[in-house]
RNA sequence: GGGAGUUUAGCUCAGCUGGUUUAGAGCAUCUGCCUUACAAGCAGAGGGUCAAUGGUUCGAAUCCAUUAACUCCCACCA
């Protein structure tokens, strides 16, 4: 077969990917083997892949290939997430390009336009894990909103509130007036802002004084309902009692007096606005002071206002700030640097708002949840994580689960027509619960009014490893008990409390076991200048691009290079050519093998020695990668694997049983060498599963359905350490005279004598005269009368005779330059051992070594003093 | 304001409980090679007072303290 000298993967990749799936290779169901389970983090259903997605799911994919290759039963459960604001915004948006406002819907033609949405985009992102190779088991896709997931939100919802763990209430909460819903904590995202602080006057009532105000938003004194000092304050005494009015508004307030208060900002009076800020709503609480909401919900000035109505809220800060100047109610405008709550989906400013919504209450849920992750029973990688997860958890504070969304699952609870309301999982359920509660057996289904609200999104996210296999509906199906809990969760650290703690806490309450056995948090894909990726910066790839460039492998290859976990990751596209450049080294290095004619010939002694050391070899490597594998230290698992393939196999074992042009090869070499080959791809599929699988299918006429997917890991073998270290001393004395030949210009063609000084064993000897092209070697039994070139390997001494070609001058450098350095080396070692306190106090193995270090300087020193004597007569 | 983390070659990072290393890898760089698997390659070379200072110790990149720079998380300072 002519194989060209240059891989191309694309065909190669489309043609594996739909064998994988047609032939049915990456669907699971129960059976006896051990369960491995990985939940995806479902992308958005609106989402369109990026560089994180990569990373992500490149790595859940490296962790399930070897999971399947080990011998368990490999199950990669993938779906979508509604993403209720974001989809919600988008629909919105698309909708207005059409000239239609939300507002001109009706419930259910929003919806239908949504669905509409998500049945147009929402496959998009799944078809681009493919090309990434991802061996989800697709049969099993799942989407947040879907009939078995919708069921499982509500069911969960109804339970905790019979429960008595959600409530409704009305509390501050974070207001998106672009999305007009209410957000969650995490959901804001809080920025410095250069902006302005204002000094406005605030005469006091009766007299002629004024009381100064600072304040970052004047646009708010509609609302103000008190004024507040701290009792402590010396310099505002005079305001004890005092009422005050506001400017503009020339409204009465109170002076109330609290601790609360900085004395030393501003002027130490703060404006009180209860309905506007979380701190003066705390304030309000405490004092009964009145609370006046001066906002609509699309942040501009209600009716309450009585002044601006309708202006927008920072329209109104400039307008107000004008009017206060010409009122001479201005006092002065300071700049000033604070932080300002933005809403993570809209990007607007958040609004602080009293408004009526649904609350879970977390600390029962919390602290188990803690528990689990804090004895490690959920193992965090990074463990760094542990701190962040457990500040946050003891400092929970209720979740406020409702939006005021549209797409989403809409809250259960069903409203009476003479007040109160029930929960149910339906609304059939619904009517006969609202029939006992409002003693009325007439109620009809028309009389019921839903409840407007969606629940947040996270809110079905966090059943997700639960509801995938429908354990919340069924909580003791087959399914369930088989693959949960899951093995792993592969996610980014920004996401620790909207999901990943509260799956643990879903876990426990629902499974009564935590969901996940080990959490690997992967860092932020950032650009090469350390900057994250964003569509306004431009600076993020097309992971398709990338695809099409370099093939799934090179760029599955790129992410995991500079992936170890925890840290952020700065991406420069040329990495994906290291992997690219690697695919193609094992590809040529197919070539090679497959070029090989086998005849029945005796084994020579260099392919008897070089498979010996590279069995040793690679079993001793595959233990190493085993290792770095327990410890999710993926990028190195990877490198190792990297540097066994191109330095060990391909640039030693093959040069070394590689026959000469046009010779045949024996048997038994070629037989092994296709082992080793098979072994190593084996090595490499979970990382690089195009290629692995082409060559493998390649190696050996396979039977249809067989795919290098279930081939098993190679069981370990025992290893020689010894022979390894001694094959090491073998490879110096192949680089030494490779030197030589490098520096006194000496063709490779042009056999050469060695000679040896000193100890050797000449295990390796057919090796080393067949690479480096030596007639013979011996111990060198008395001096040479010709010009010689001469290495150090260990304490040994190797001879090269080069007749004429020498370089004195060159020579001398080179030797003296090998003098200054172990002569400095040994001055160290002496100093250690000419330290009474070191030989008295370390350990005596640790003296020995140092003897031993000294006695090995000591003696190289000596030949190179000899040789340079000799060099110099 | 509180907390966590990072700081080792031009870049990305190893270096676990201090002693097989007067500091290692990959990439990049430089030099020589189109040597019949691979120039997406081969052979070789150079490159770091381990952020700074002080301390503990016979011995510190490694432990402690202080400082500096950067990153992230949390928090109600108008």
């Amino acid at each position: 077969m002519e194989l060209a000298t240059k891989y191309t993967p694309e065909e190669v990749e489309n043609k594996w990917y739909k064998y994988w799936e047609d032939k049915g290779l990456f669907h699971s169901e129960p059976d006896a083997r051990k369960p491995y389970t990985i939940v995806i983090p479902p992308p958005n259903v609106t989402g369109v892949l990026h560089m994180g997605h990569m990373l992500n799911n490149t790595i859940q994919d490296v962790l399930i290939r070897r999971a399947r290759m080990k011998g368990m039963n490999a199950c990669w459960a993938p779906g979508t997430d509604h993403a209720s604001i974001a989809t919600e915004a988008k629909v919105v948006n698309r909708l207005a390009e059409q000239g239609i406002k939300k507002t001109d819907l009706t419930r259910d033609e929003f919806l239908r336009h949504a669905w509409d949405w998500t049945n147009e985009h929402g496959g998009i992102i799944l078809k681009q894990l493919r090309r990434l190779g991802a061996s989800c088991d697709w049969k099993r896709t799942a989407f947040t909103m879907d009939e078995t997931r919708s069921k499982s939100v509500i069911k969960v919802f109804c339970d905790l509130y019979d429960k008595g763990l959600i409530y409704r209430g009305v509390r501050m909460v974070n207001w998106d007036p672009k999305a007009l819903t209410a957000i969650s904590d995490e959901e804001v995202v809080y920025k410095e802002q250069q902006g302005k602080l204002y000094y406005l006057r605030y005469k006091i009532a009766g007299e002629d004084k004024y009381a100064i105000v600072a304040t970052t938003r004047p646009e708010t004194i509609m609302g103000d309902t008190a004024m507040c000092i701290n009792p402590k304050d010396p310099k505002n005494q005079h305001l004890h009692g005092k009422k005050v009015i506001v400017p503009l508004v020339n409204r009465e307030i109170p002076v109330i007096e609290d601790e609360y208060v900085d004395i030393e900002f501003g002027t130490g009076c703060l404006k009180v606005t209860p309905a506007h800020d979380i701190n003066d709503y705390m304030l309000g609480e405490k004092y009964h002071l009145p609370s006046i909401d001066i906002f609509n919900d699309n942040g501009t000035i209600s009716e309450a206002g009585g002044m601006y109505v309708g202006m927008d809220r920072f329209e109104v800060r400039k307008q107000i700030v004008e009017d206060l100047q010409k009122a001479g109610l201005l006092e002065k405008i300071e700049d000033y640097t604070n932080k300002v709550g933005f809403s993570e989906r809209t990007n607007v400013a958040i609004e602080p708002k009293l408004s009526m919504q649904w609350f879970l209450k977390m600390d029962r849920l919390a602290k188990p949840a803690l528990d689990v992750v804090m004895n490690d029973e959920v193992k965090f990688y990074p463990a760094k994580y542990k701190n962040t997860y457990k500040h946050w958890m003891e400092n929970i504070k209720d979740w406020c689960i409702s939006r005021q969304l549209w797409w989403g699952h809409r809250i259960p609870a069903y409203y009476l027509p003479q007040g109160g309301f029930v929960v149910a999982e339906t609304a059939e359920q619904a009517l006969e619960k609202a029939k006992i509660q409002s003693n009325n057996p007439n109620l009809t289904l028309d009389d019921l009014r839903q409840d407007e609200d969606a629940l947040d999104t996270w809110f079905s996210s966090w059943l997700w490893p639960i509801s995938l296999f429908d354990g919340i509906n069924h909580p003791d199906n087959p399914e369930i008990a088989y693959y949960y809990p899951t093995a792993d969760l592969v996610t980014g650290p920004d996401i620790i409390f909207f999901w990943v703690a509260r799956m643990i806490m879903a876990g426990l309450e629902y499974q009564h076991k935590i969901p996940f056995k080990n959490v690997y948090f992967t860092g932020i894909v950032r650009d090469k200048l350390g900057r994250k990726m964003s569509k306004t910066l431009g600076n993020s790839p097309d992971p398709i691009m990338l695809i099409e460039k370099y093939g799934a492998d090179g760029v599955r290859m790129g992410m995991l290079l500079t992936a170890p976990a925890g840290n952020d990751l700065p991406f420069d596209e040329a990495i994906c050519e290291q992997g690219r450049n690697f695919n193609n080294k094992i590809w040529n290095a197919f070539r090679l093998v497959k070029s090989w004619k086998v005849e029945d010939l005796p084994q020579p002694d260099y392919a008897r020695q070089a498979i010996e050391w590279f069995k040793n070899k690679i079993y001793k490597t595959q233990a190493e990668i085993d290792d770095l594998f327990s410890k999710y230290r993926l990028s190195e698992a990877l490198m190792t694997v990297y540097k066994l393939f191109w330095d060990e196999f391909s640039a030693w074992y093959l040069e070394m049983v590689k026959p000469a042009y046009g010779q045949p090869i024996d048997r038994n070499t070629y037989d092994t060498t296709l082992a080793f080959f098979d072994h190593l791809l084996k090595l490499l599929h979970p990382f690089i599963p195009f290629i692995t699988e082409e060559l493998w299918q390649a190696l050996e006429p396979r039977k249809d359905g067989e795919s290098i997917m279930y081939a098993q890991w190679p069981e370990l073998d025992s290893i020689d350490e010894n022979l390894i270290n001694d094959f090491e001393n073998t490879k110096e004395i192949i680089a030494g005279i490779r030197t030589i030949r490098l520096q006194k210009n000496i063709a490779n063609k042009v056999a050469m004598e060695l000679y040896v000084k000193g100890q050797y064993q000449p295990t390796w000897n057919a090796i080393i005269e067949k690479i480096s092209n030596i007639q013979s070697i011996s111990q060198l039994e008395h001096e040479l009368d010709v010009n010689t070139a001469n290495f150090l390997v260990g304490t040994t001494e190797f001879i090269v005779p080069i007749g004429d070609m020498i370089d004195k001058d060159k020579e001398i450098e080179k030797i003296e330059a090998d003098i200054k350095y172990y002569e400095g080396f040994l001055l160290s070692v002496m100093k250690k051992l000419g330290n009474e306190k070191f030989v008295a106090h370390a350990k005596p193995e640790v003296v020995e070594l140092e003897r031993k270090k000294k006695s090995d300087a000591e003696s190289k020193l000596a030949t190179l003093k000899e040789s340079l004597n000799k060099l110099k007569s």
